[in-house]
DNA sequence: TATGAATGAGTCTTCATTCAT
DNA sequence: GATGAATGAAGACTCATTCAT
């Protein structure tokens, strides 16, 4: 009885893994839009109904694909290649950051660029890039201490930098038709750009912290 | 007669705006997958059909939105203001840019955070962010005649200070409940991370250029 | 007053005029399914409620449309080549008939093919074929009396060829695909055959009038 | 498991023929541009969406109401009586013709008197009453090589026998109102003038092939 | 007499979800 | 556990018609 229901469990789960991958796969394909239970049932193989016995609904479905894409971040962030120099290791974060968006732009979309009335939020537990931004402050942290870029703030530095392969990321997801330069020289030249802008001397004449004067 | 066809056609003009506020409201509100003309007459107080005697139909809506948030973008970023450093002005457009977007979140959101397949393309003359990119290209060009920031070339340098800029404000509007360090030095440091971080000298041994081995 | 009256009436009446005729192009063009009040307006370069100061409704102008159609079908049965042979008088009718139907088909089709309960029946003088049967009633009446034909009576005689006829015309409208032969031996031998099916002498063991057993 | 799919299969069979013949009933009723899914789905009692279970789409109904009427009325053609004498077999088969249109009206409406235009052409295999033409025209083969009738060559003849009969069959359907001979008497009359007005010697003075002359 | 913006009811169709089997 | 027919609400859009001007 015992085992039969521990089979009934791992049967179970499964089973859900199957449905997710599927969902992942469809949703990637497709998008968020265009992403339909009856479509997915018909990838699965099997009834609309089905897949209601393994997901409260399509909104619970969803939520799960997001905690997903959150973890694989967090994951692909923290198998980022890491050694001696704490630069290099956070560069590395960044890059690896980025690459993951571009592995998985739909994922990344739904992750971080849907506003967040368009999320469900019926889920208790609704994931949040916390814990990716963690790993790229603790990364700062390291350069902090052990590597110069002292003259801002860790937190203050940490969401920089976010901003900054952020906003590659997603520009390069979002606006697929613009002329970019070469991608890897451009993935190259933010990270550069972002890392050595924080730096600990100020460029001279730069101007930190003086405010140009508007009208 | 002259004037009583003015006044209809500045009625009209303004029955258009008035729409396009409110589907904007609405749009950024509810997301582009939600976004329902049926919702958008509701919010108007009239009928489904009215909608359609001021445009062709949702994807003219959409269209017309984009476009508008190009043009104000634009406007935007010509009016910042300018000295006689290039330097200065150059971050002073930076702000702007993310001041705009701030400002305007649905517009913004509709110019540079709708994914492409959620535009329209029927529309002939699709609007892109070219001629806004084109004023910051113009601006970082002068920082190079003039002013040093001639490690990298203009094109590149260009797009990685919009992705800079691009992140921070995408970021504000798409995560407004992320505990934000104080907004105003958040902006000031990006600018400044991203300015500097372009600048002639490398930071000693950033390795810039030279990859972190990756697996 | 009186003038300026008879004036308003004209006038009137040769708006209506205007708008019938552009009524028959539109209708003749796309058929009676896609025929719209708003693209009679566009294609008269009026708004659509000026249609409505002439006619009470599409309804109404549909009506007035096929009125029209069977006066003319009257007039194209009566303006028929008419000569001392009663029996060529006939044929003529007939093939008048049919030319009829092959030249304006939409007409044609509106007036014969459409179910009854298709067809407006709010106006009190609902149009009829009865006119135009009469005609042909007429013609096979003289040549009953001075030219033989006499062993079918007339009104069924009459039914029969209007039957004849019809049947030509509507299959050449309704399947314009059909491989037919050529059209104008077609229309000549319906028209023969069915005159000169009626004519006096029963074709030698044509068993008329021996229906053959049927279970 | 075998049987119960095989009585899942005739209920959804049964189901396709229900609402066919409630779509036969509602379309011949309210001509084909009144025909509403809605009132379709209301006079079945269910749901819109209940249809789309069992066709694609309103299109996809109307293709399936004219192939059913081609193929009932092959099959009406194909059991009329058959005797020894190819005329009288001819006439059973004309009789049977317009017995098939009077005993389902509907049927041959969607068969005949629908202009090309209301039916469907997304799919493939076009009904068309080639067949059923085909029966006619071997019938009219057997008059001619066996029975005299040579005056007219076969597909000429076949062509004009199928216009008498259409047109009495079409007239009675779509004129109910109008006062017809008796019945029983007109079909007789009609089919008797068809074939014997294509026997082989032409009435004395018919001038059949002399065109009378037209301005 | 004419306009043209607006309406309201209607069109086909899709989809997440339920429930008898 | 699973099916699949069915639902009900909603989607974009169209059109005859009205009415203030």
């Amino acid at each position: 009885m015992d085992s039969a229901r521990a089979l009934r469990v791992r049967h179970k789960a499964e089973t859900r893994e199957l449905i997710l991958a599927a969902a992942r796969e469809t949703f990637v394909r497709e998008g968020h839009t265009e992403f339909t239970m009856r479509e997915l049932a018909q990838r699965l193989g099997c009834s609309p109904g089905a897949i209601y016995l393994h997901f409260a609904g399509k909104e619970e479905l969803l939520h799960r694909l997001v905690e997903e894409s959150f973890a694989k971040l967090l994951e692909v962030l923290n198998h980022a290649p890491t050694g001696a120099d704490p630069k290099a290791n956070l560069k590395a974060k960044l890059r690896a950051y980025v690459e993951f968006g571009l592995l998985y732009p739909r994922h990344y979309y739904f992750a971080f660029l849907l506003p967040p009335a368009a999320r469900t939020n019926r889920y208790a537990s609704t994931p949040t890039p916390h814990e990716a931004f963690d790993v790229l402050r603790r990364s700062v942290g390291e350069c902090r201490s052990r590597g110069g870029m002292q003259a801002v703030d860790e937190e203050t530095a940490s969401q920089a930098l976010w901003a900054a392969v952020h906003g590659l990321t997603s520009l390069l997801i979002a606006k697929p038709d613009f002329p970019w330069v070469e991608r890897e020289m451009l993935i190259e030249t933010v990270i550069a750009m972002a890392v050595d802008g924080l730096r600990d001397e100020p460029a001279p004449g730069s101007g930190r912290g003086v405010r140009h004067d508007r009208g």
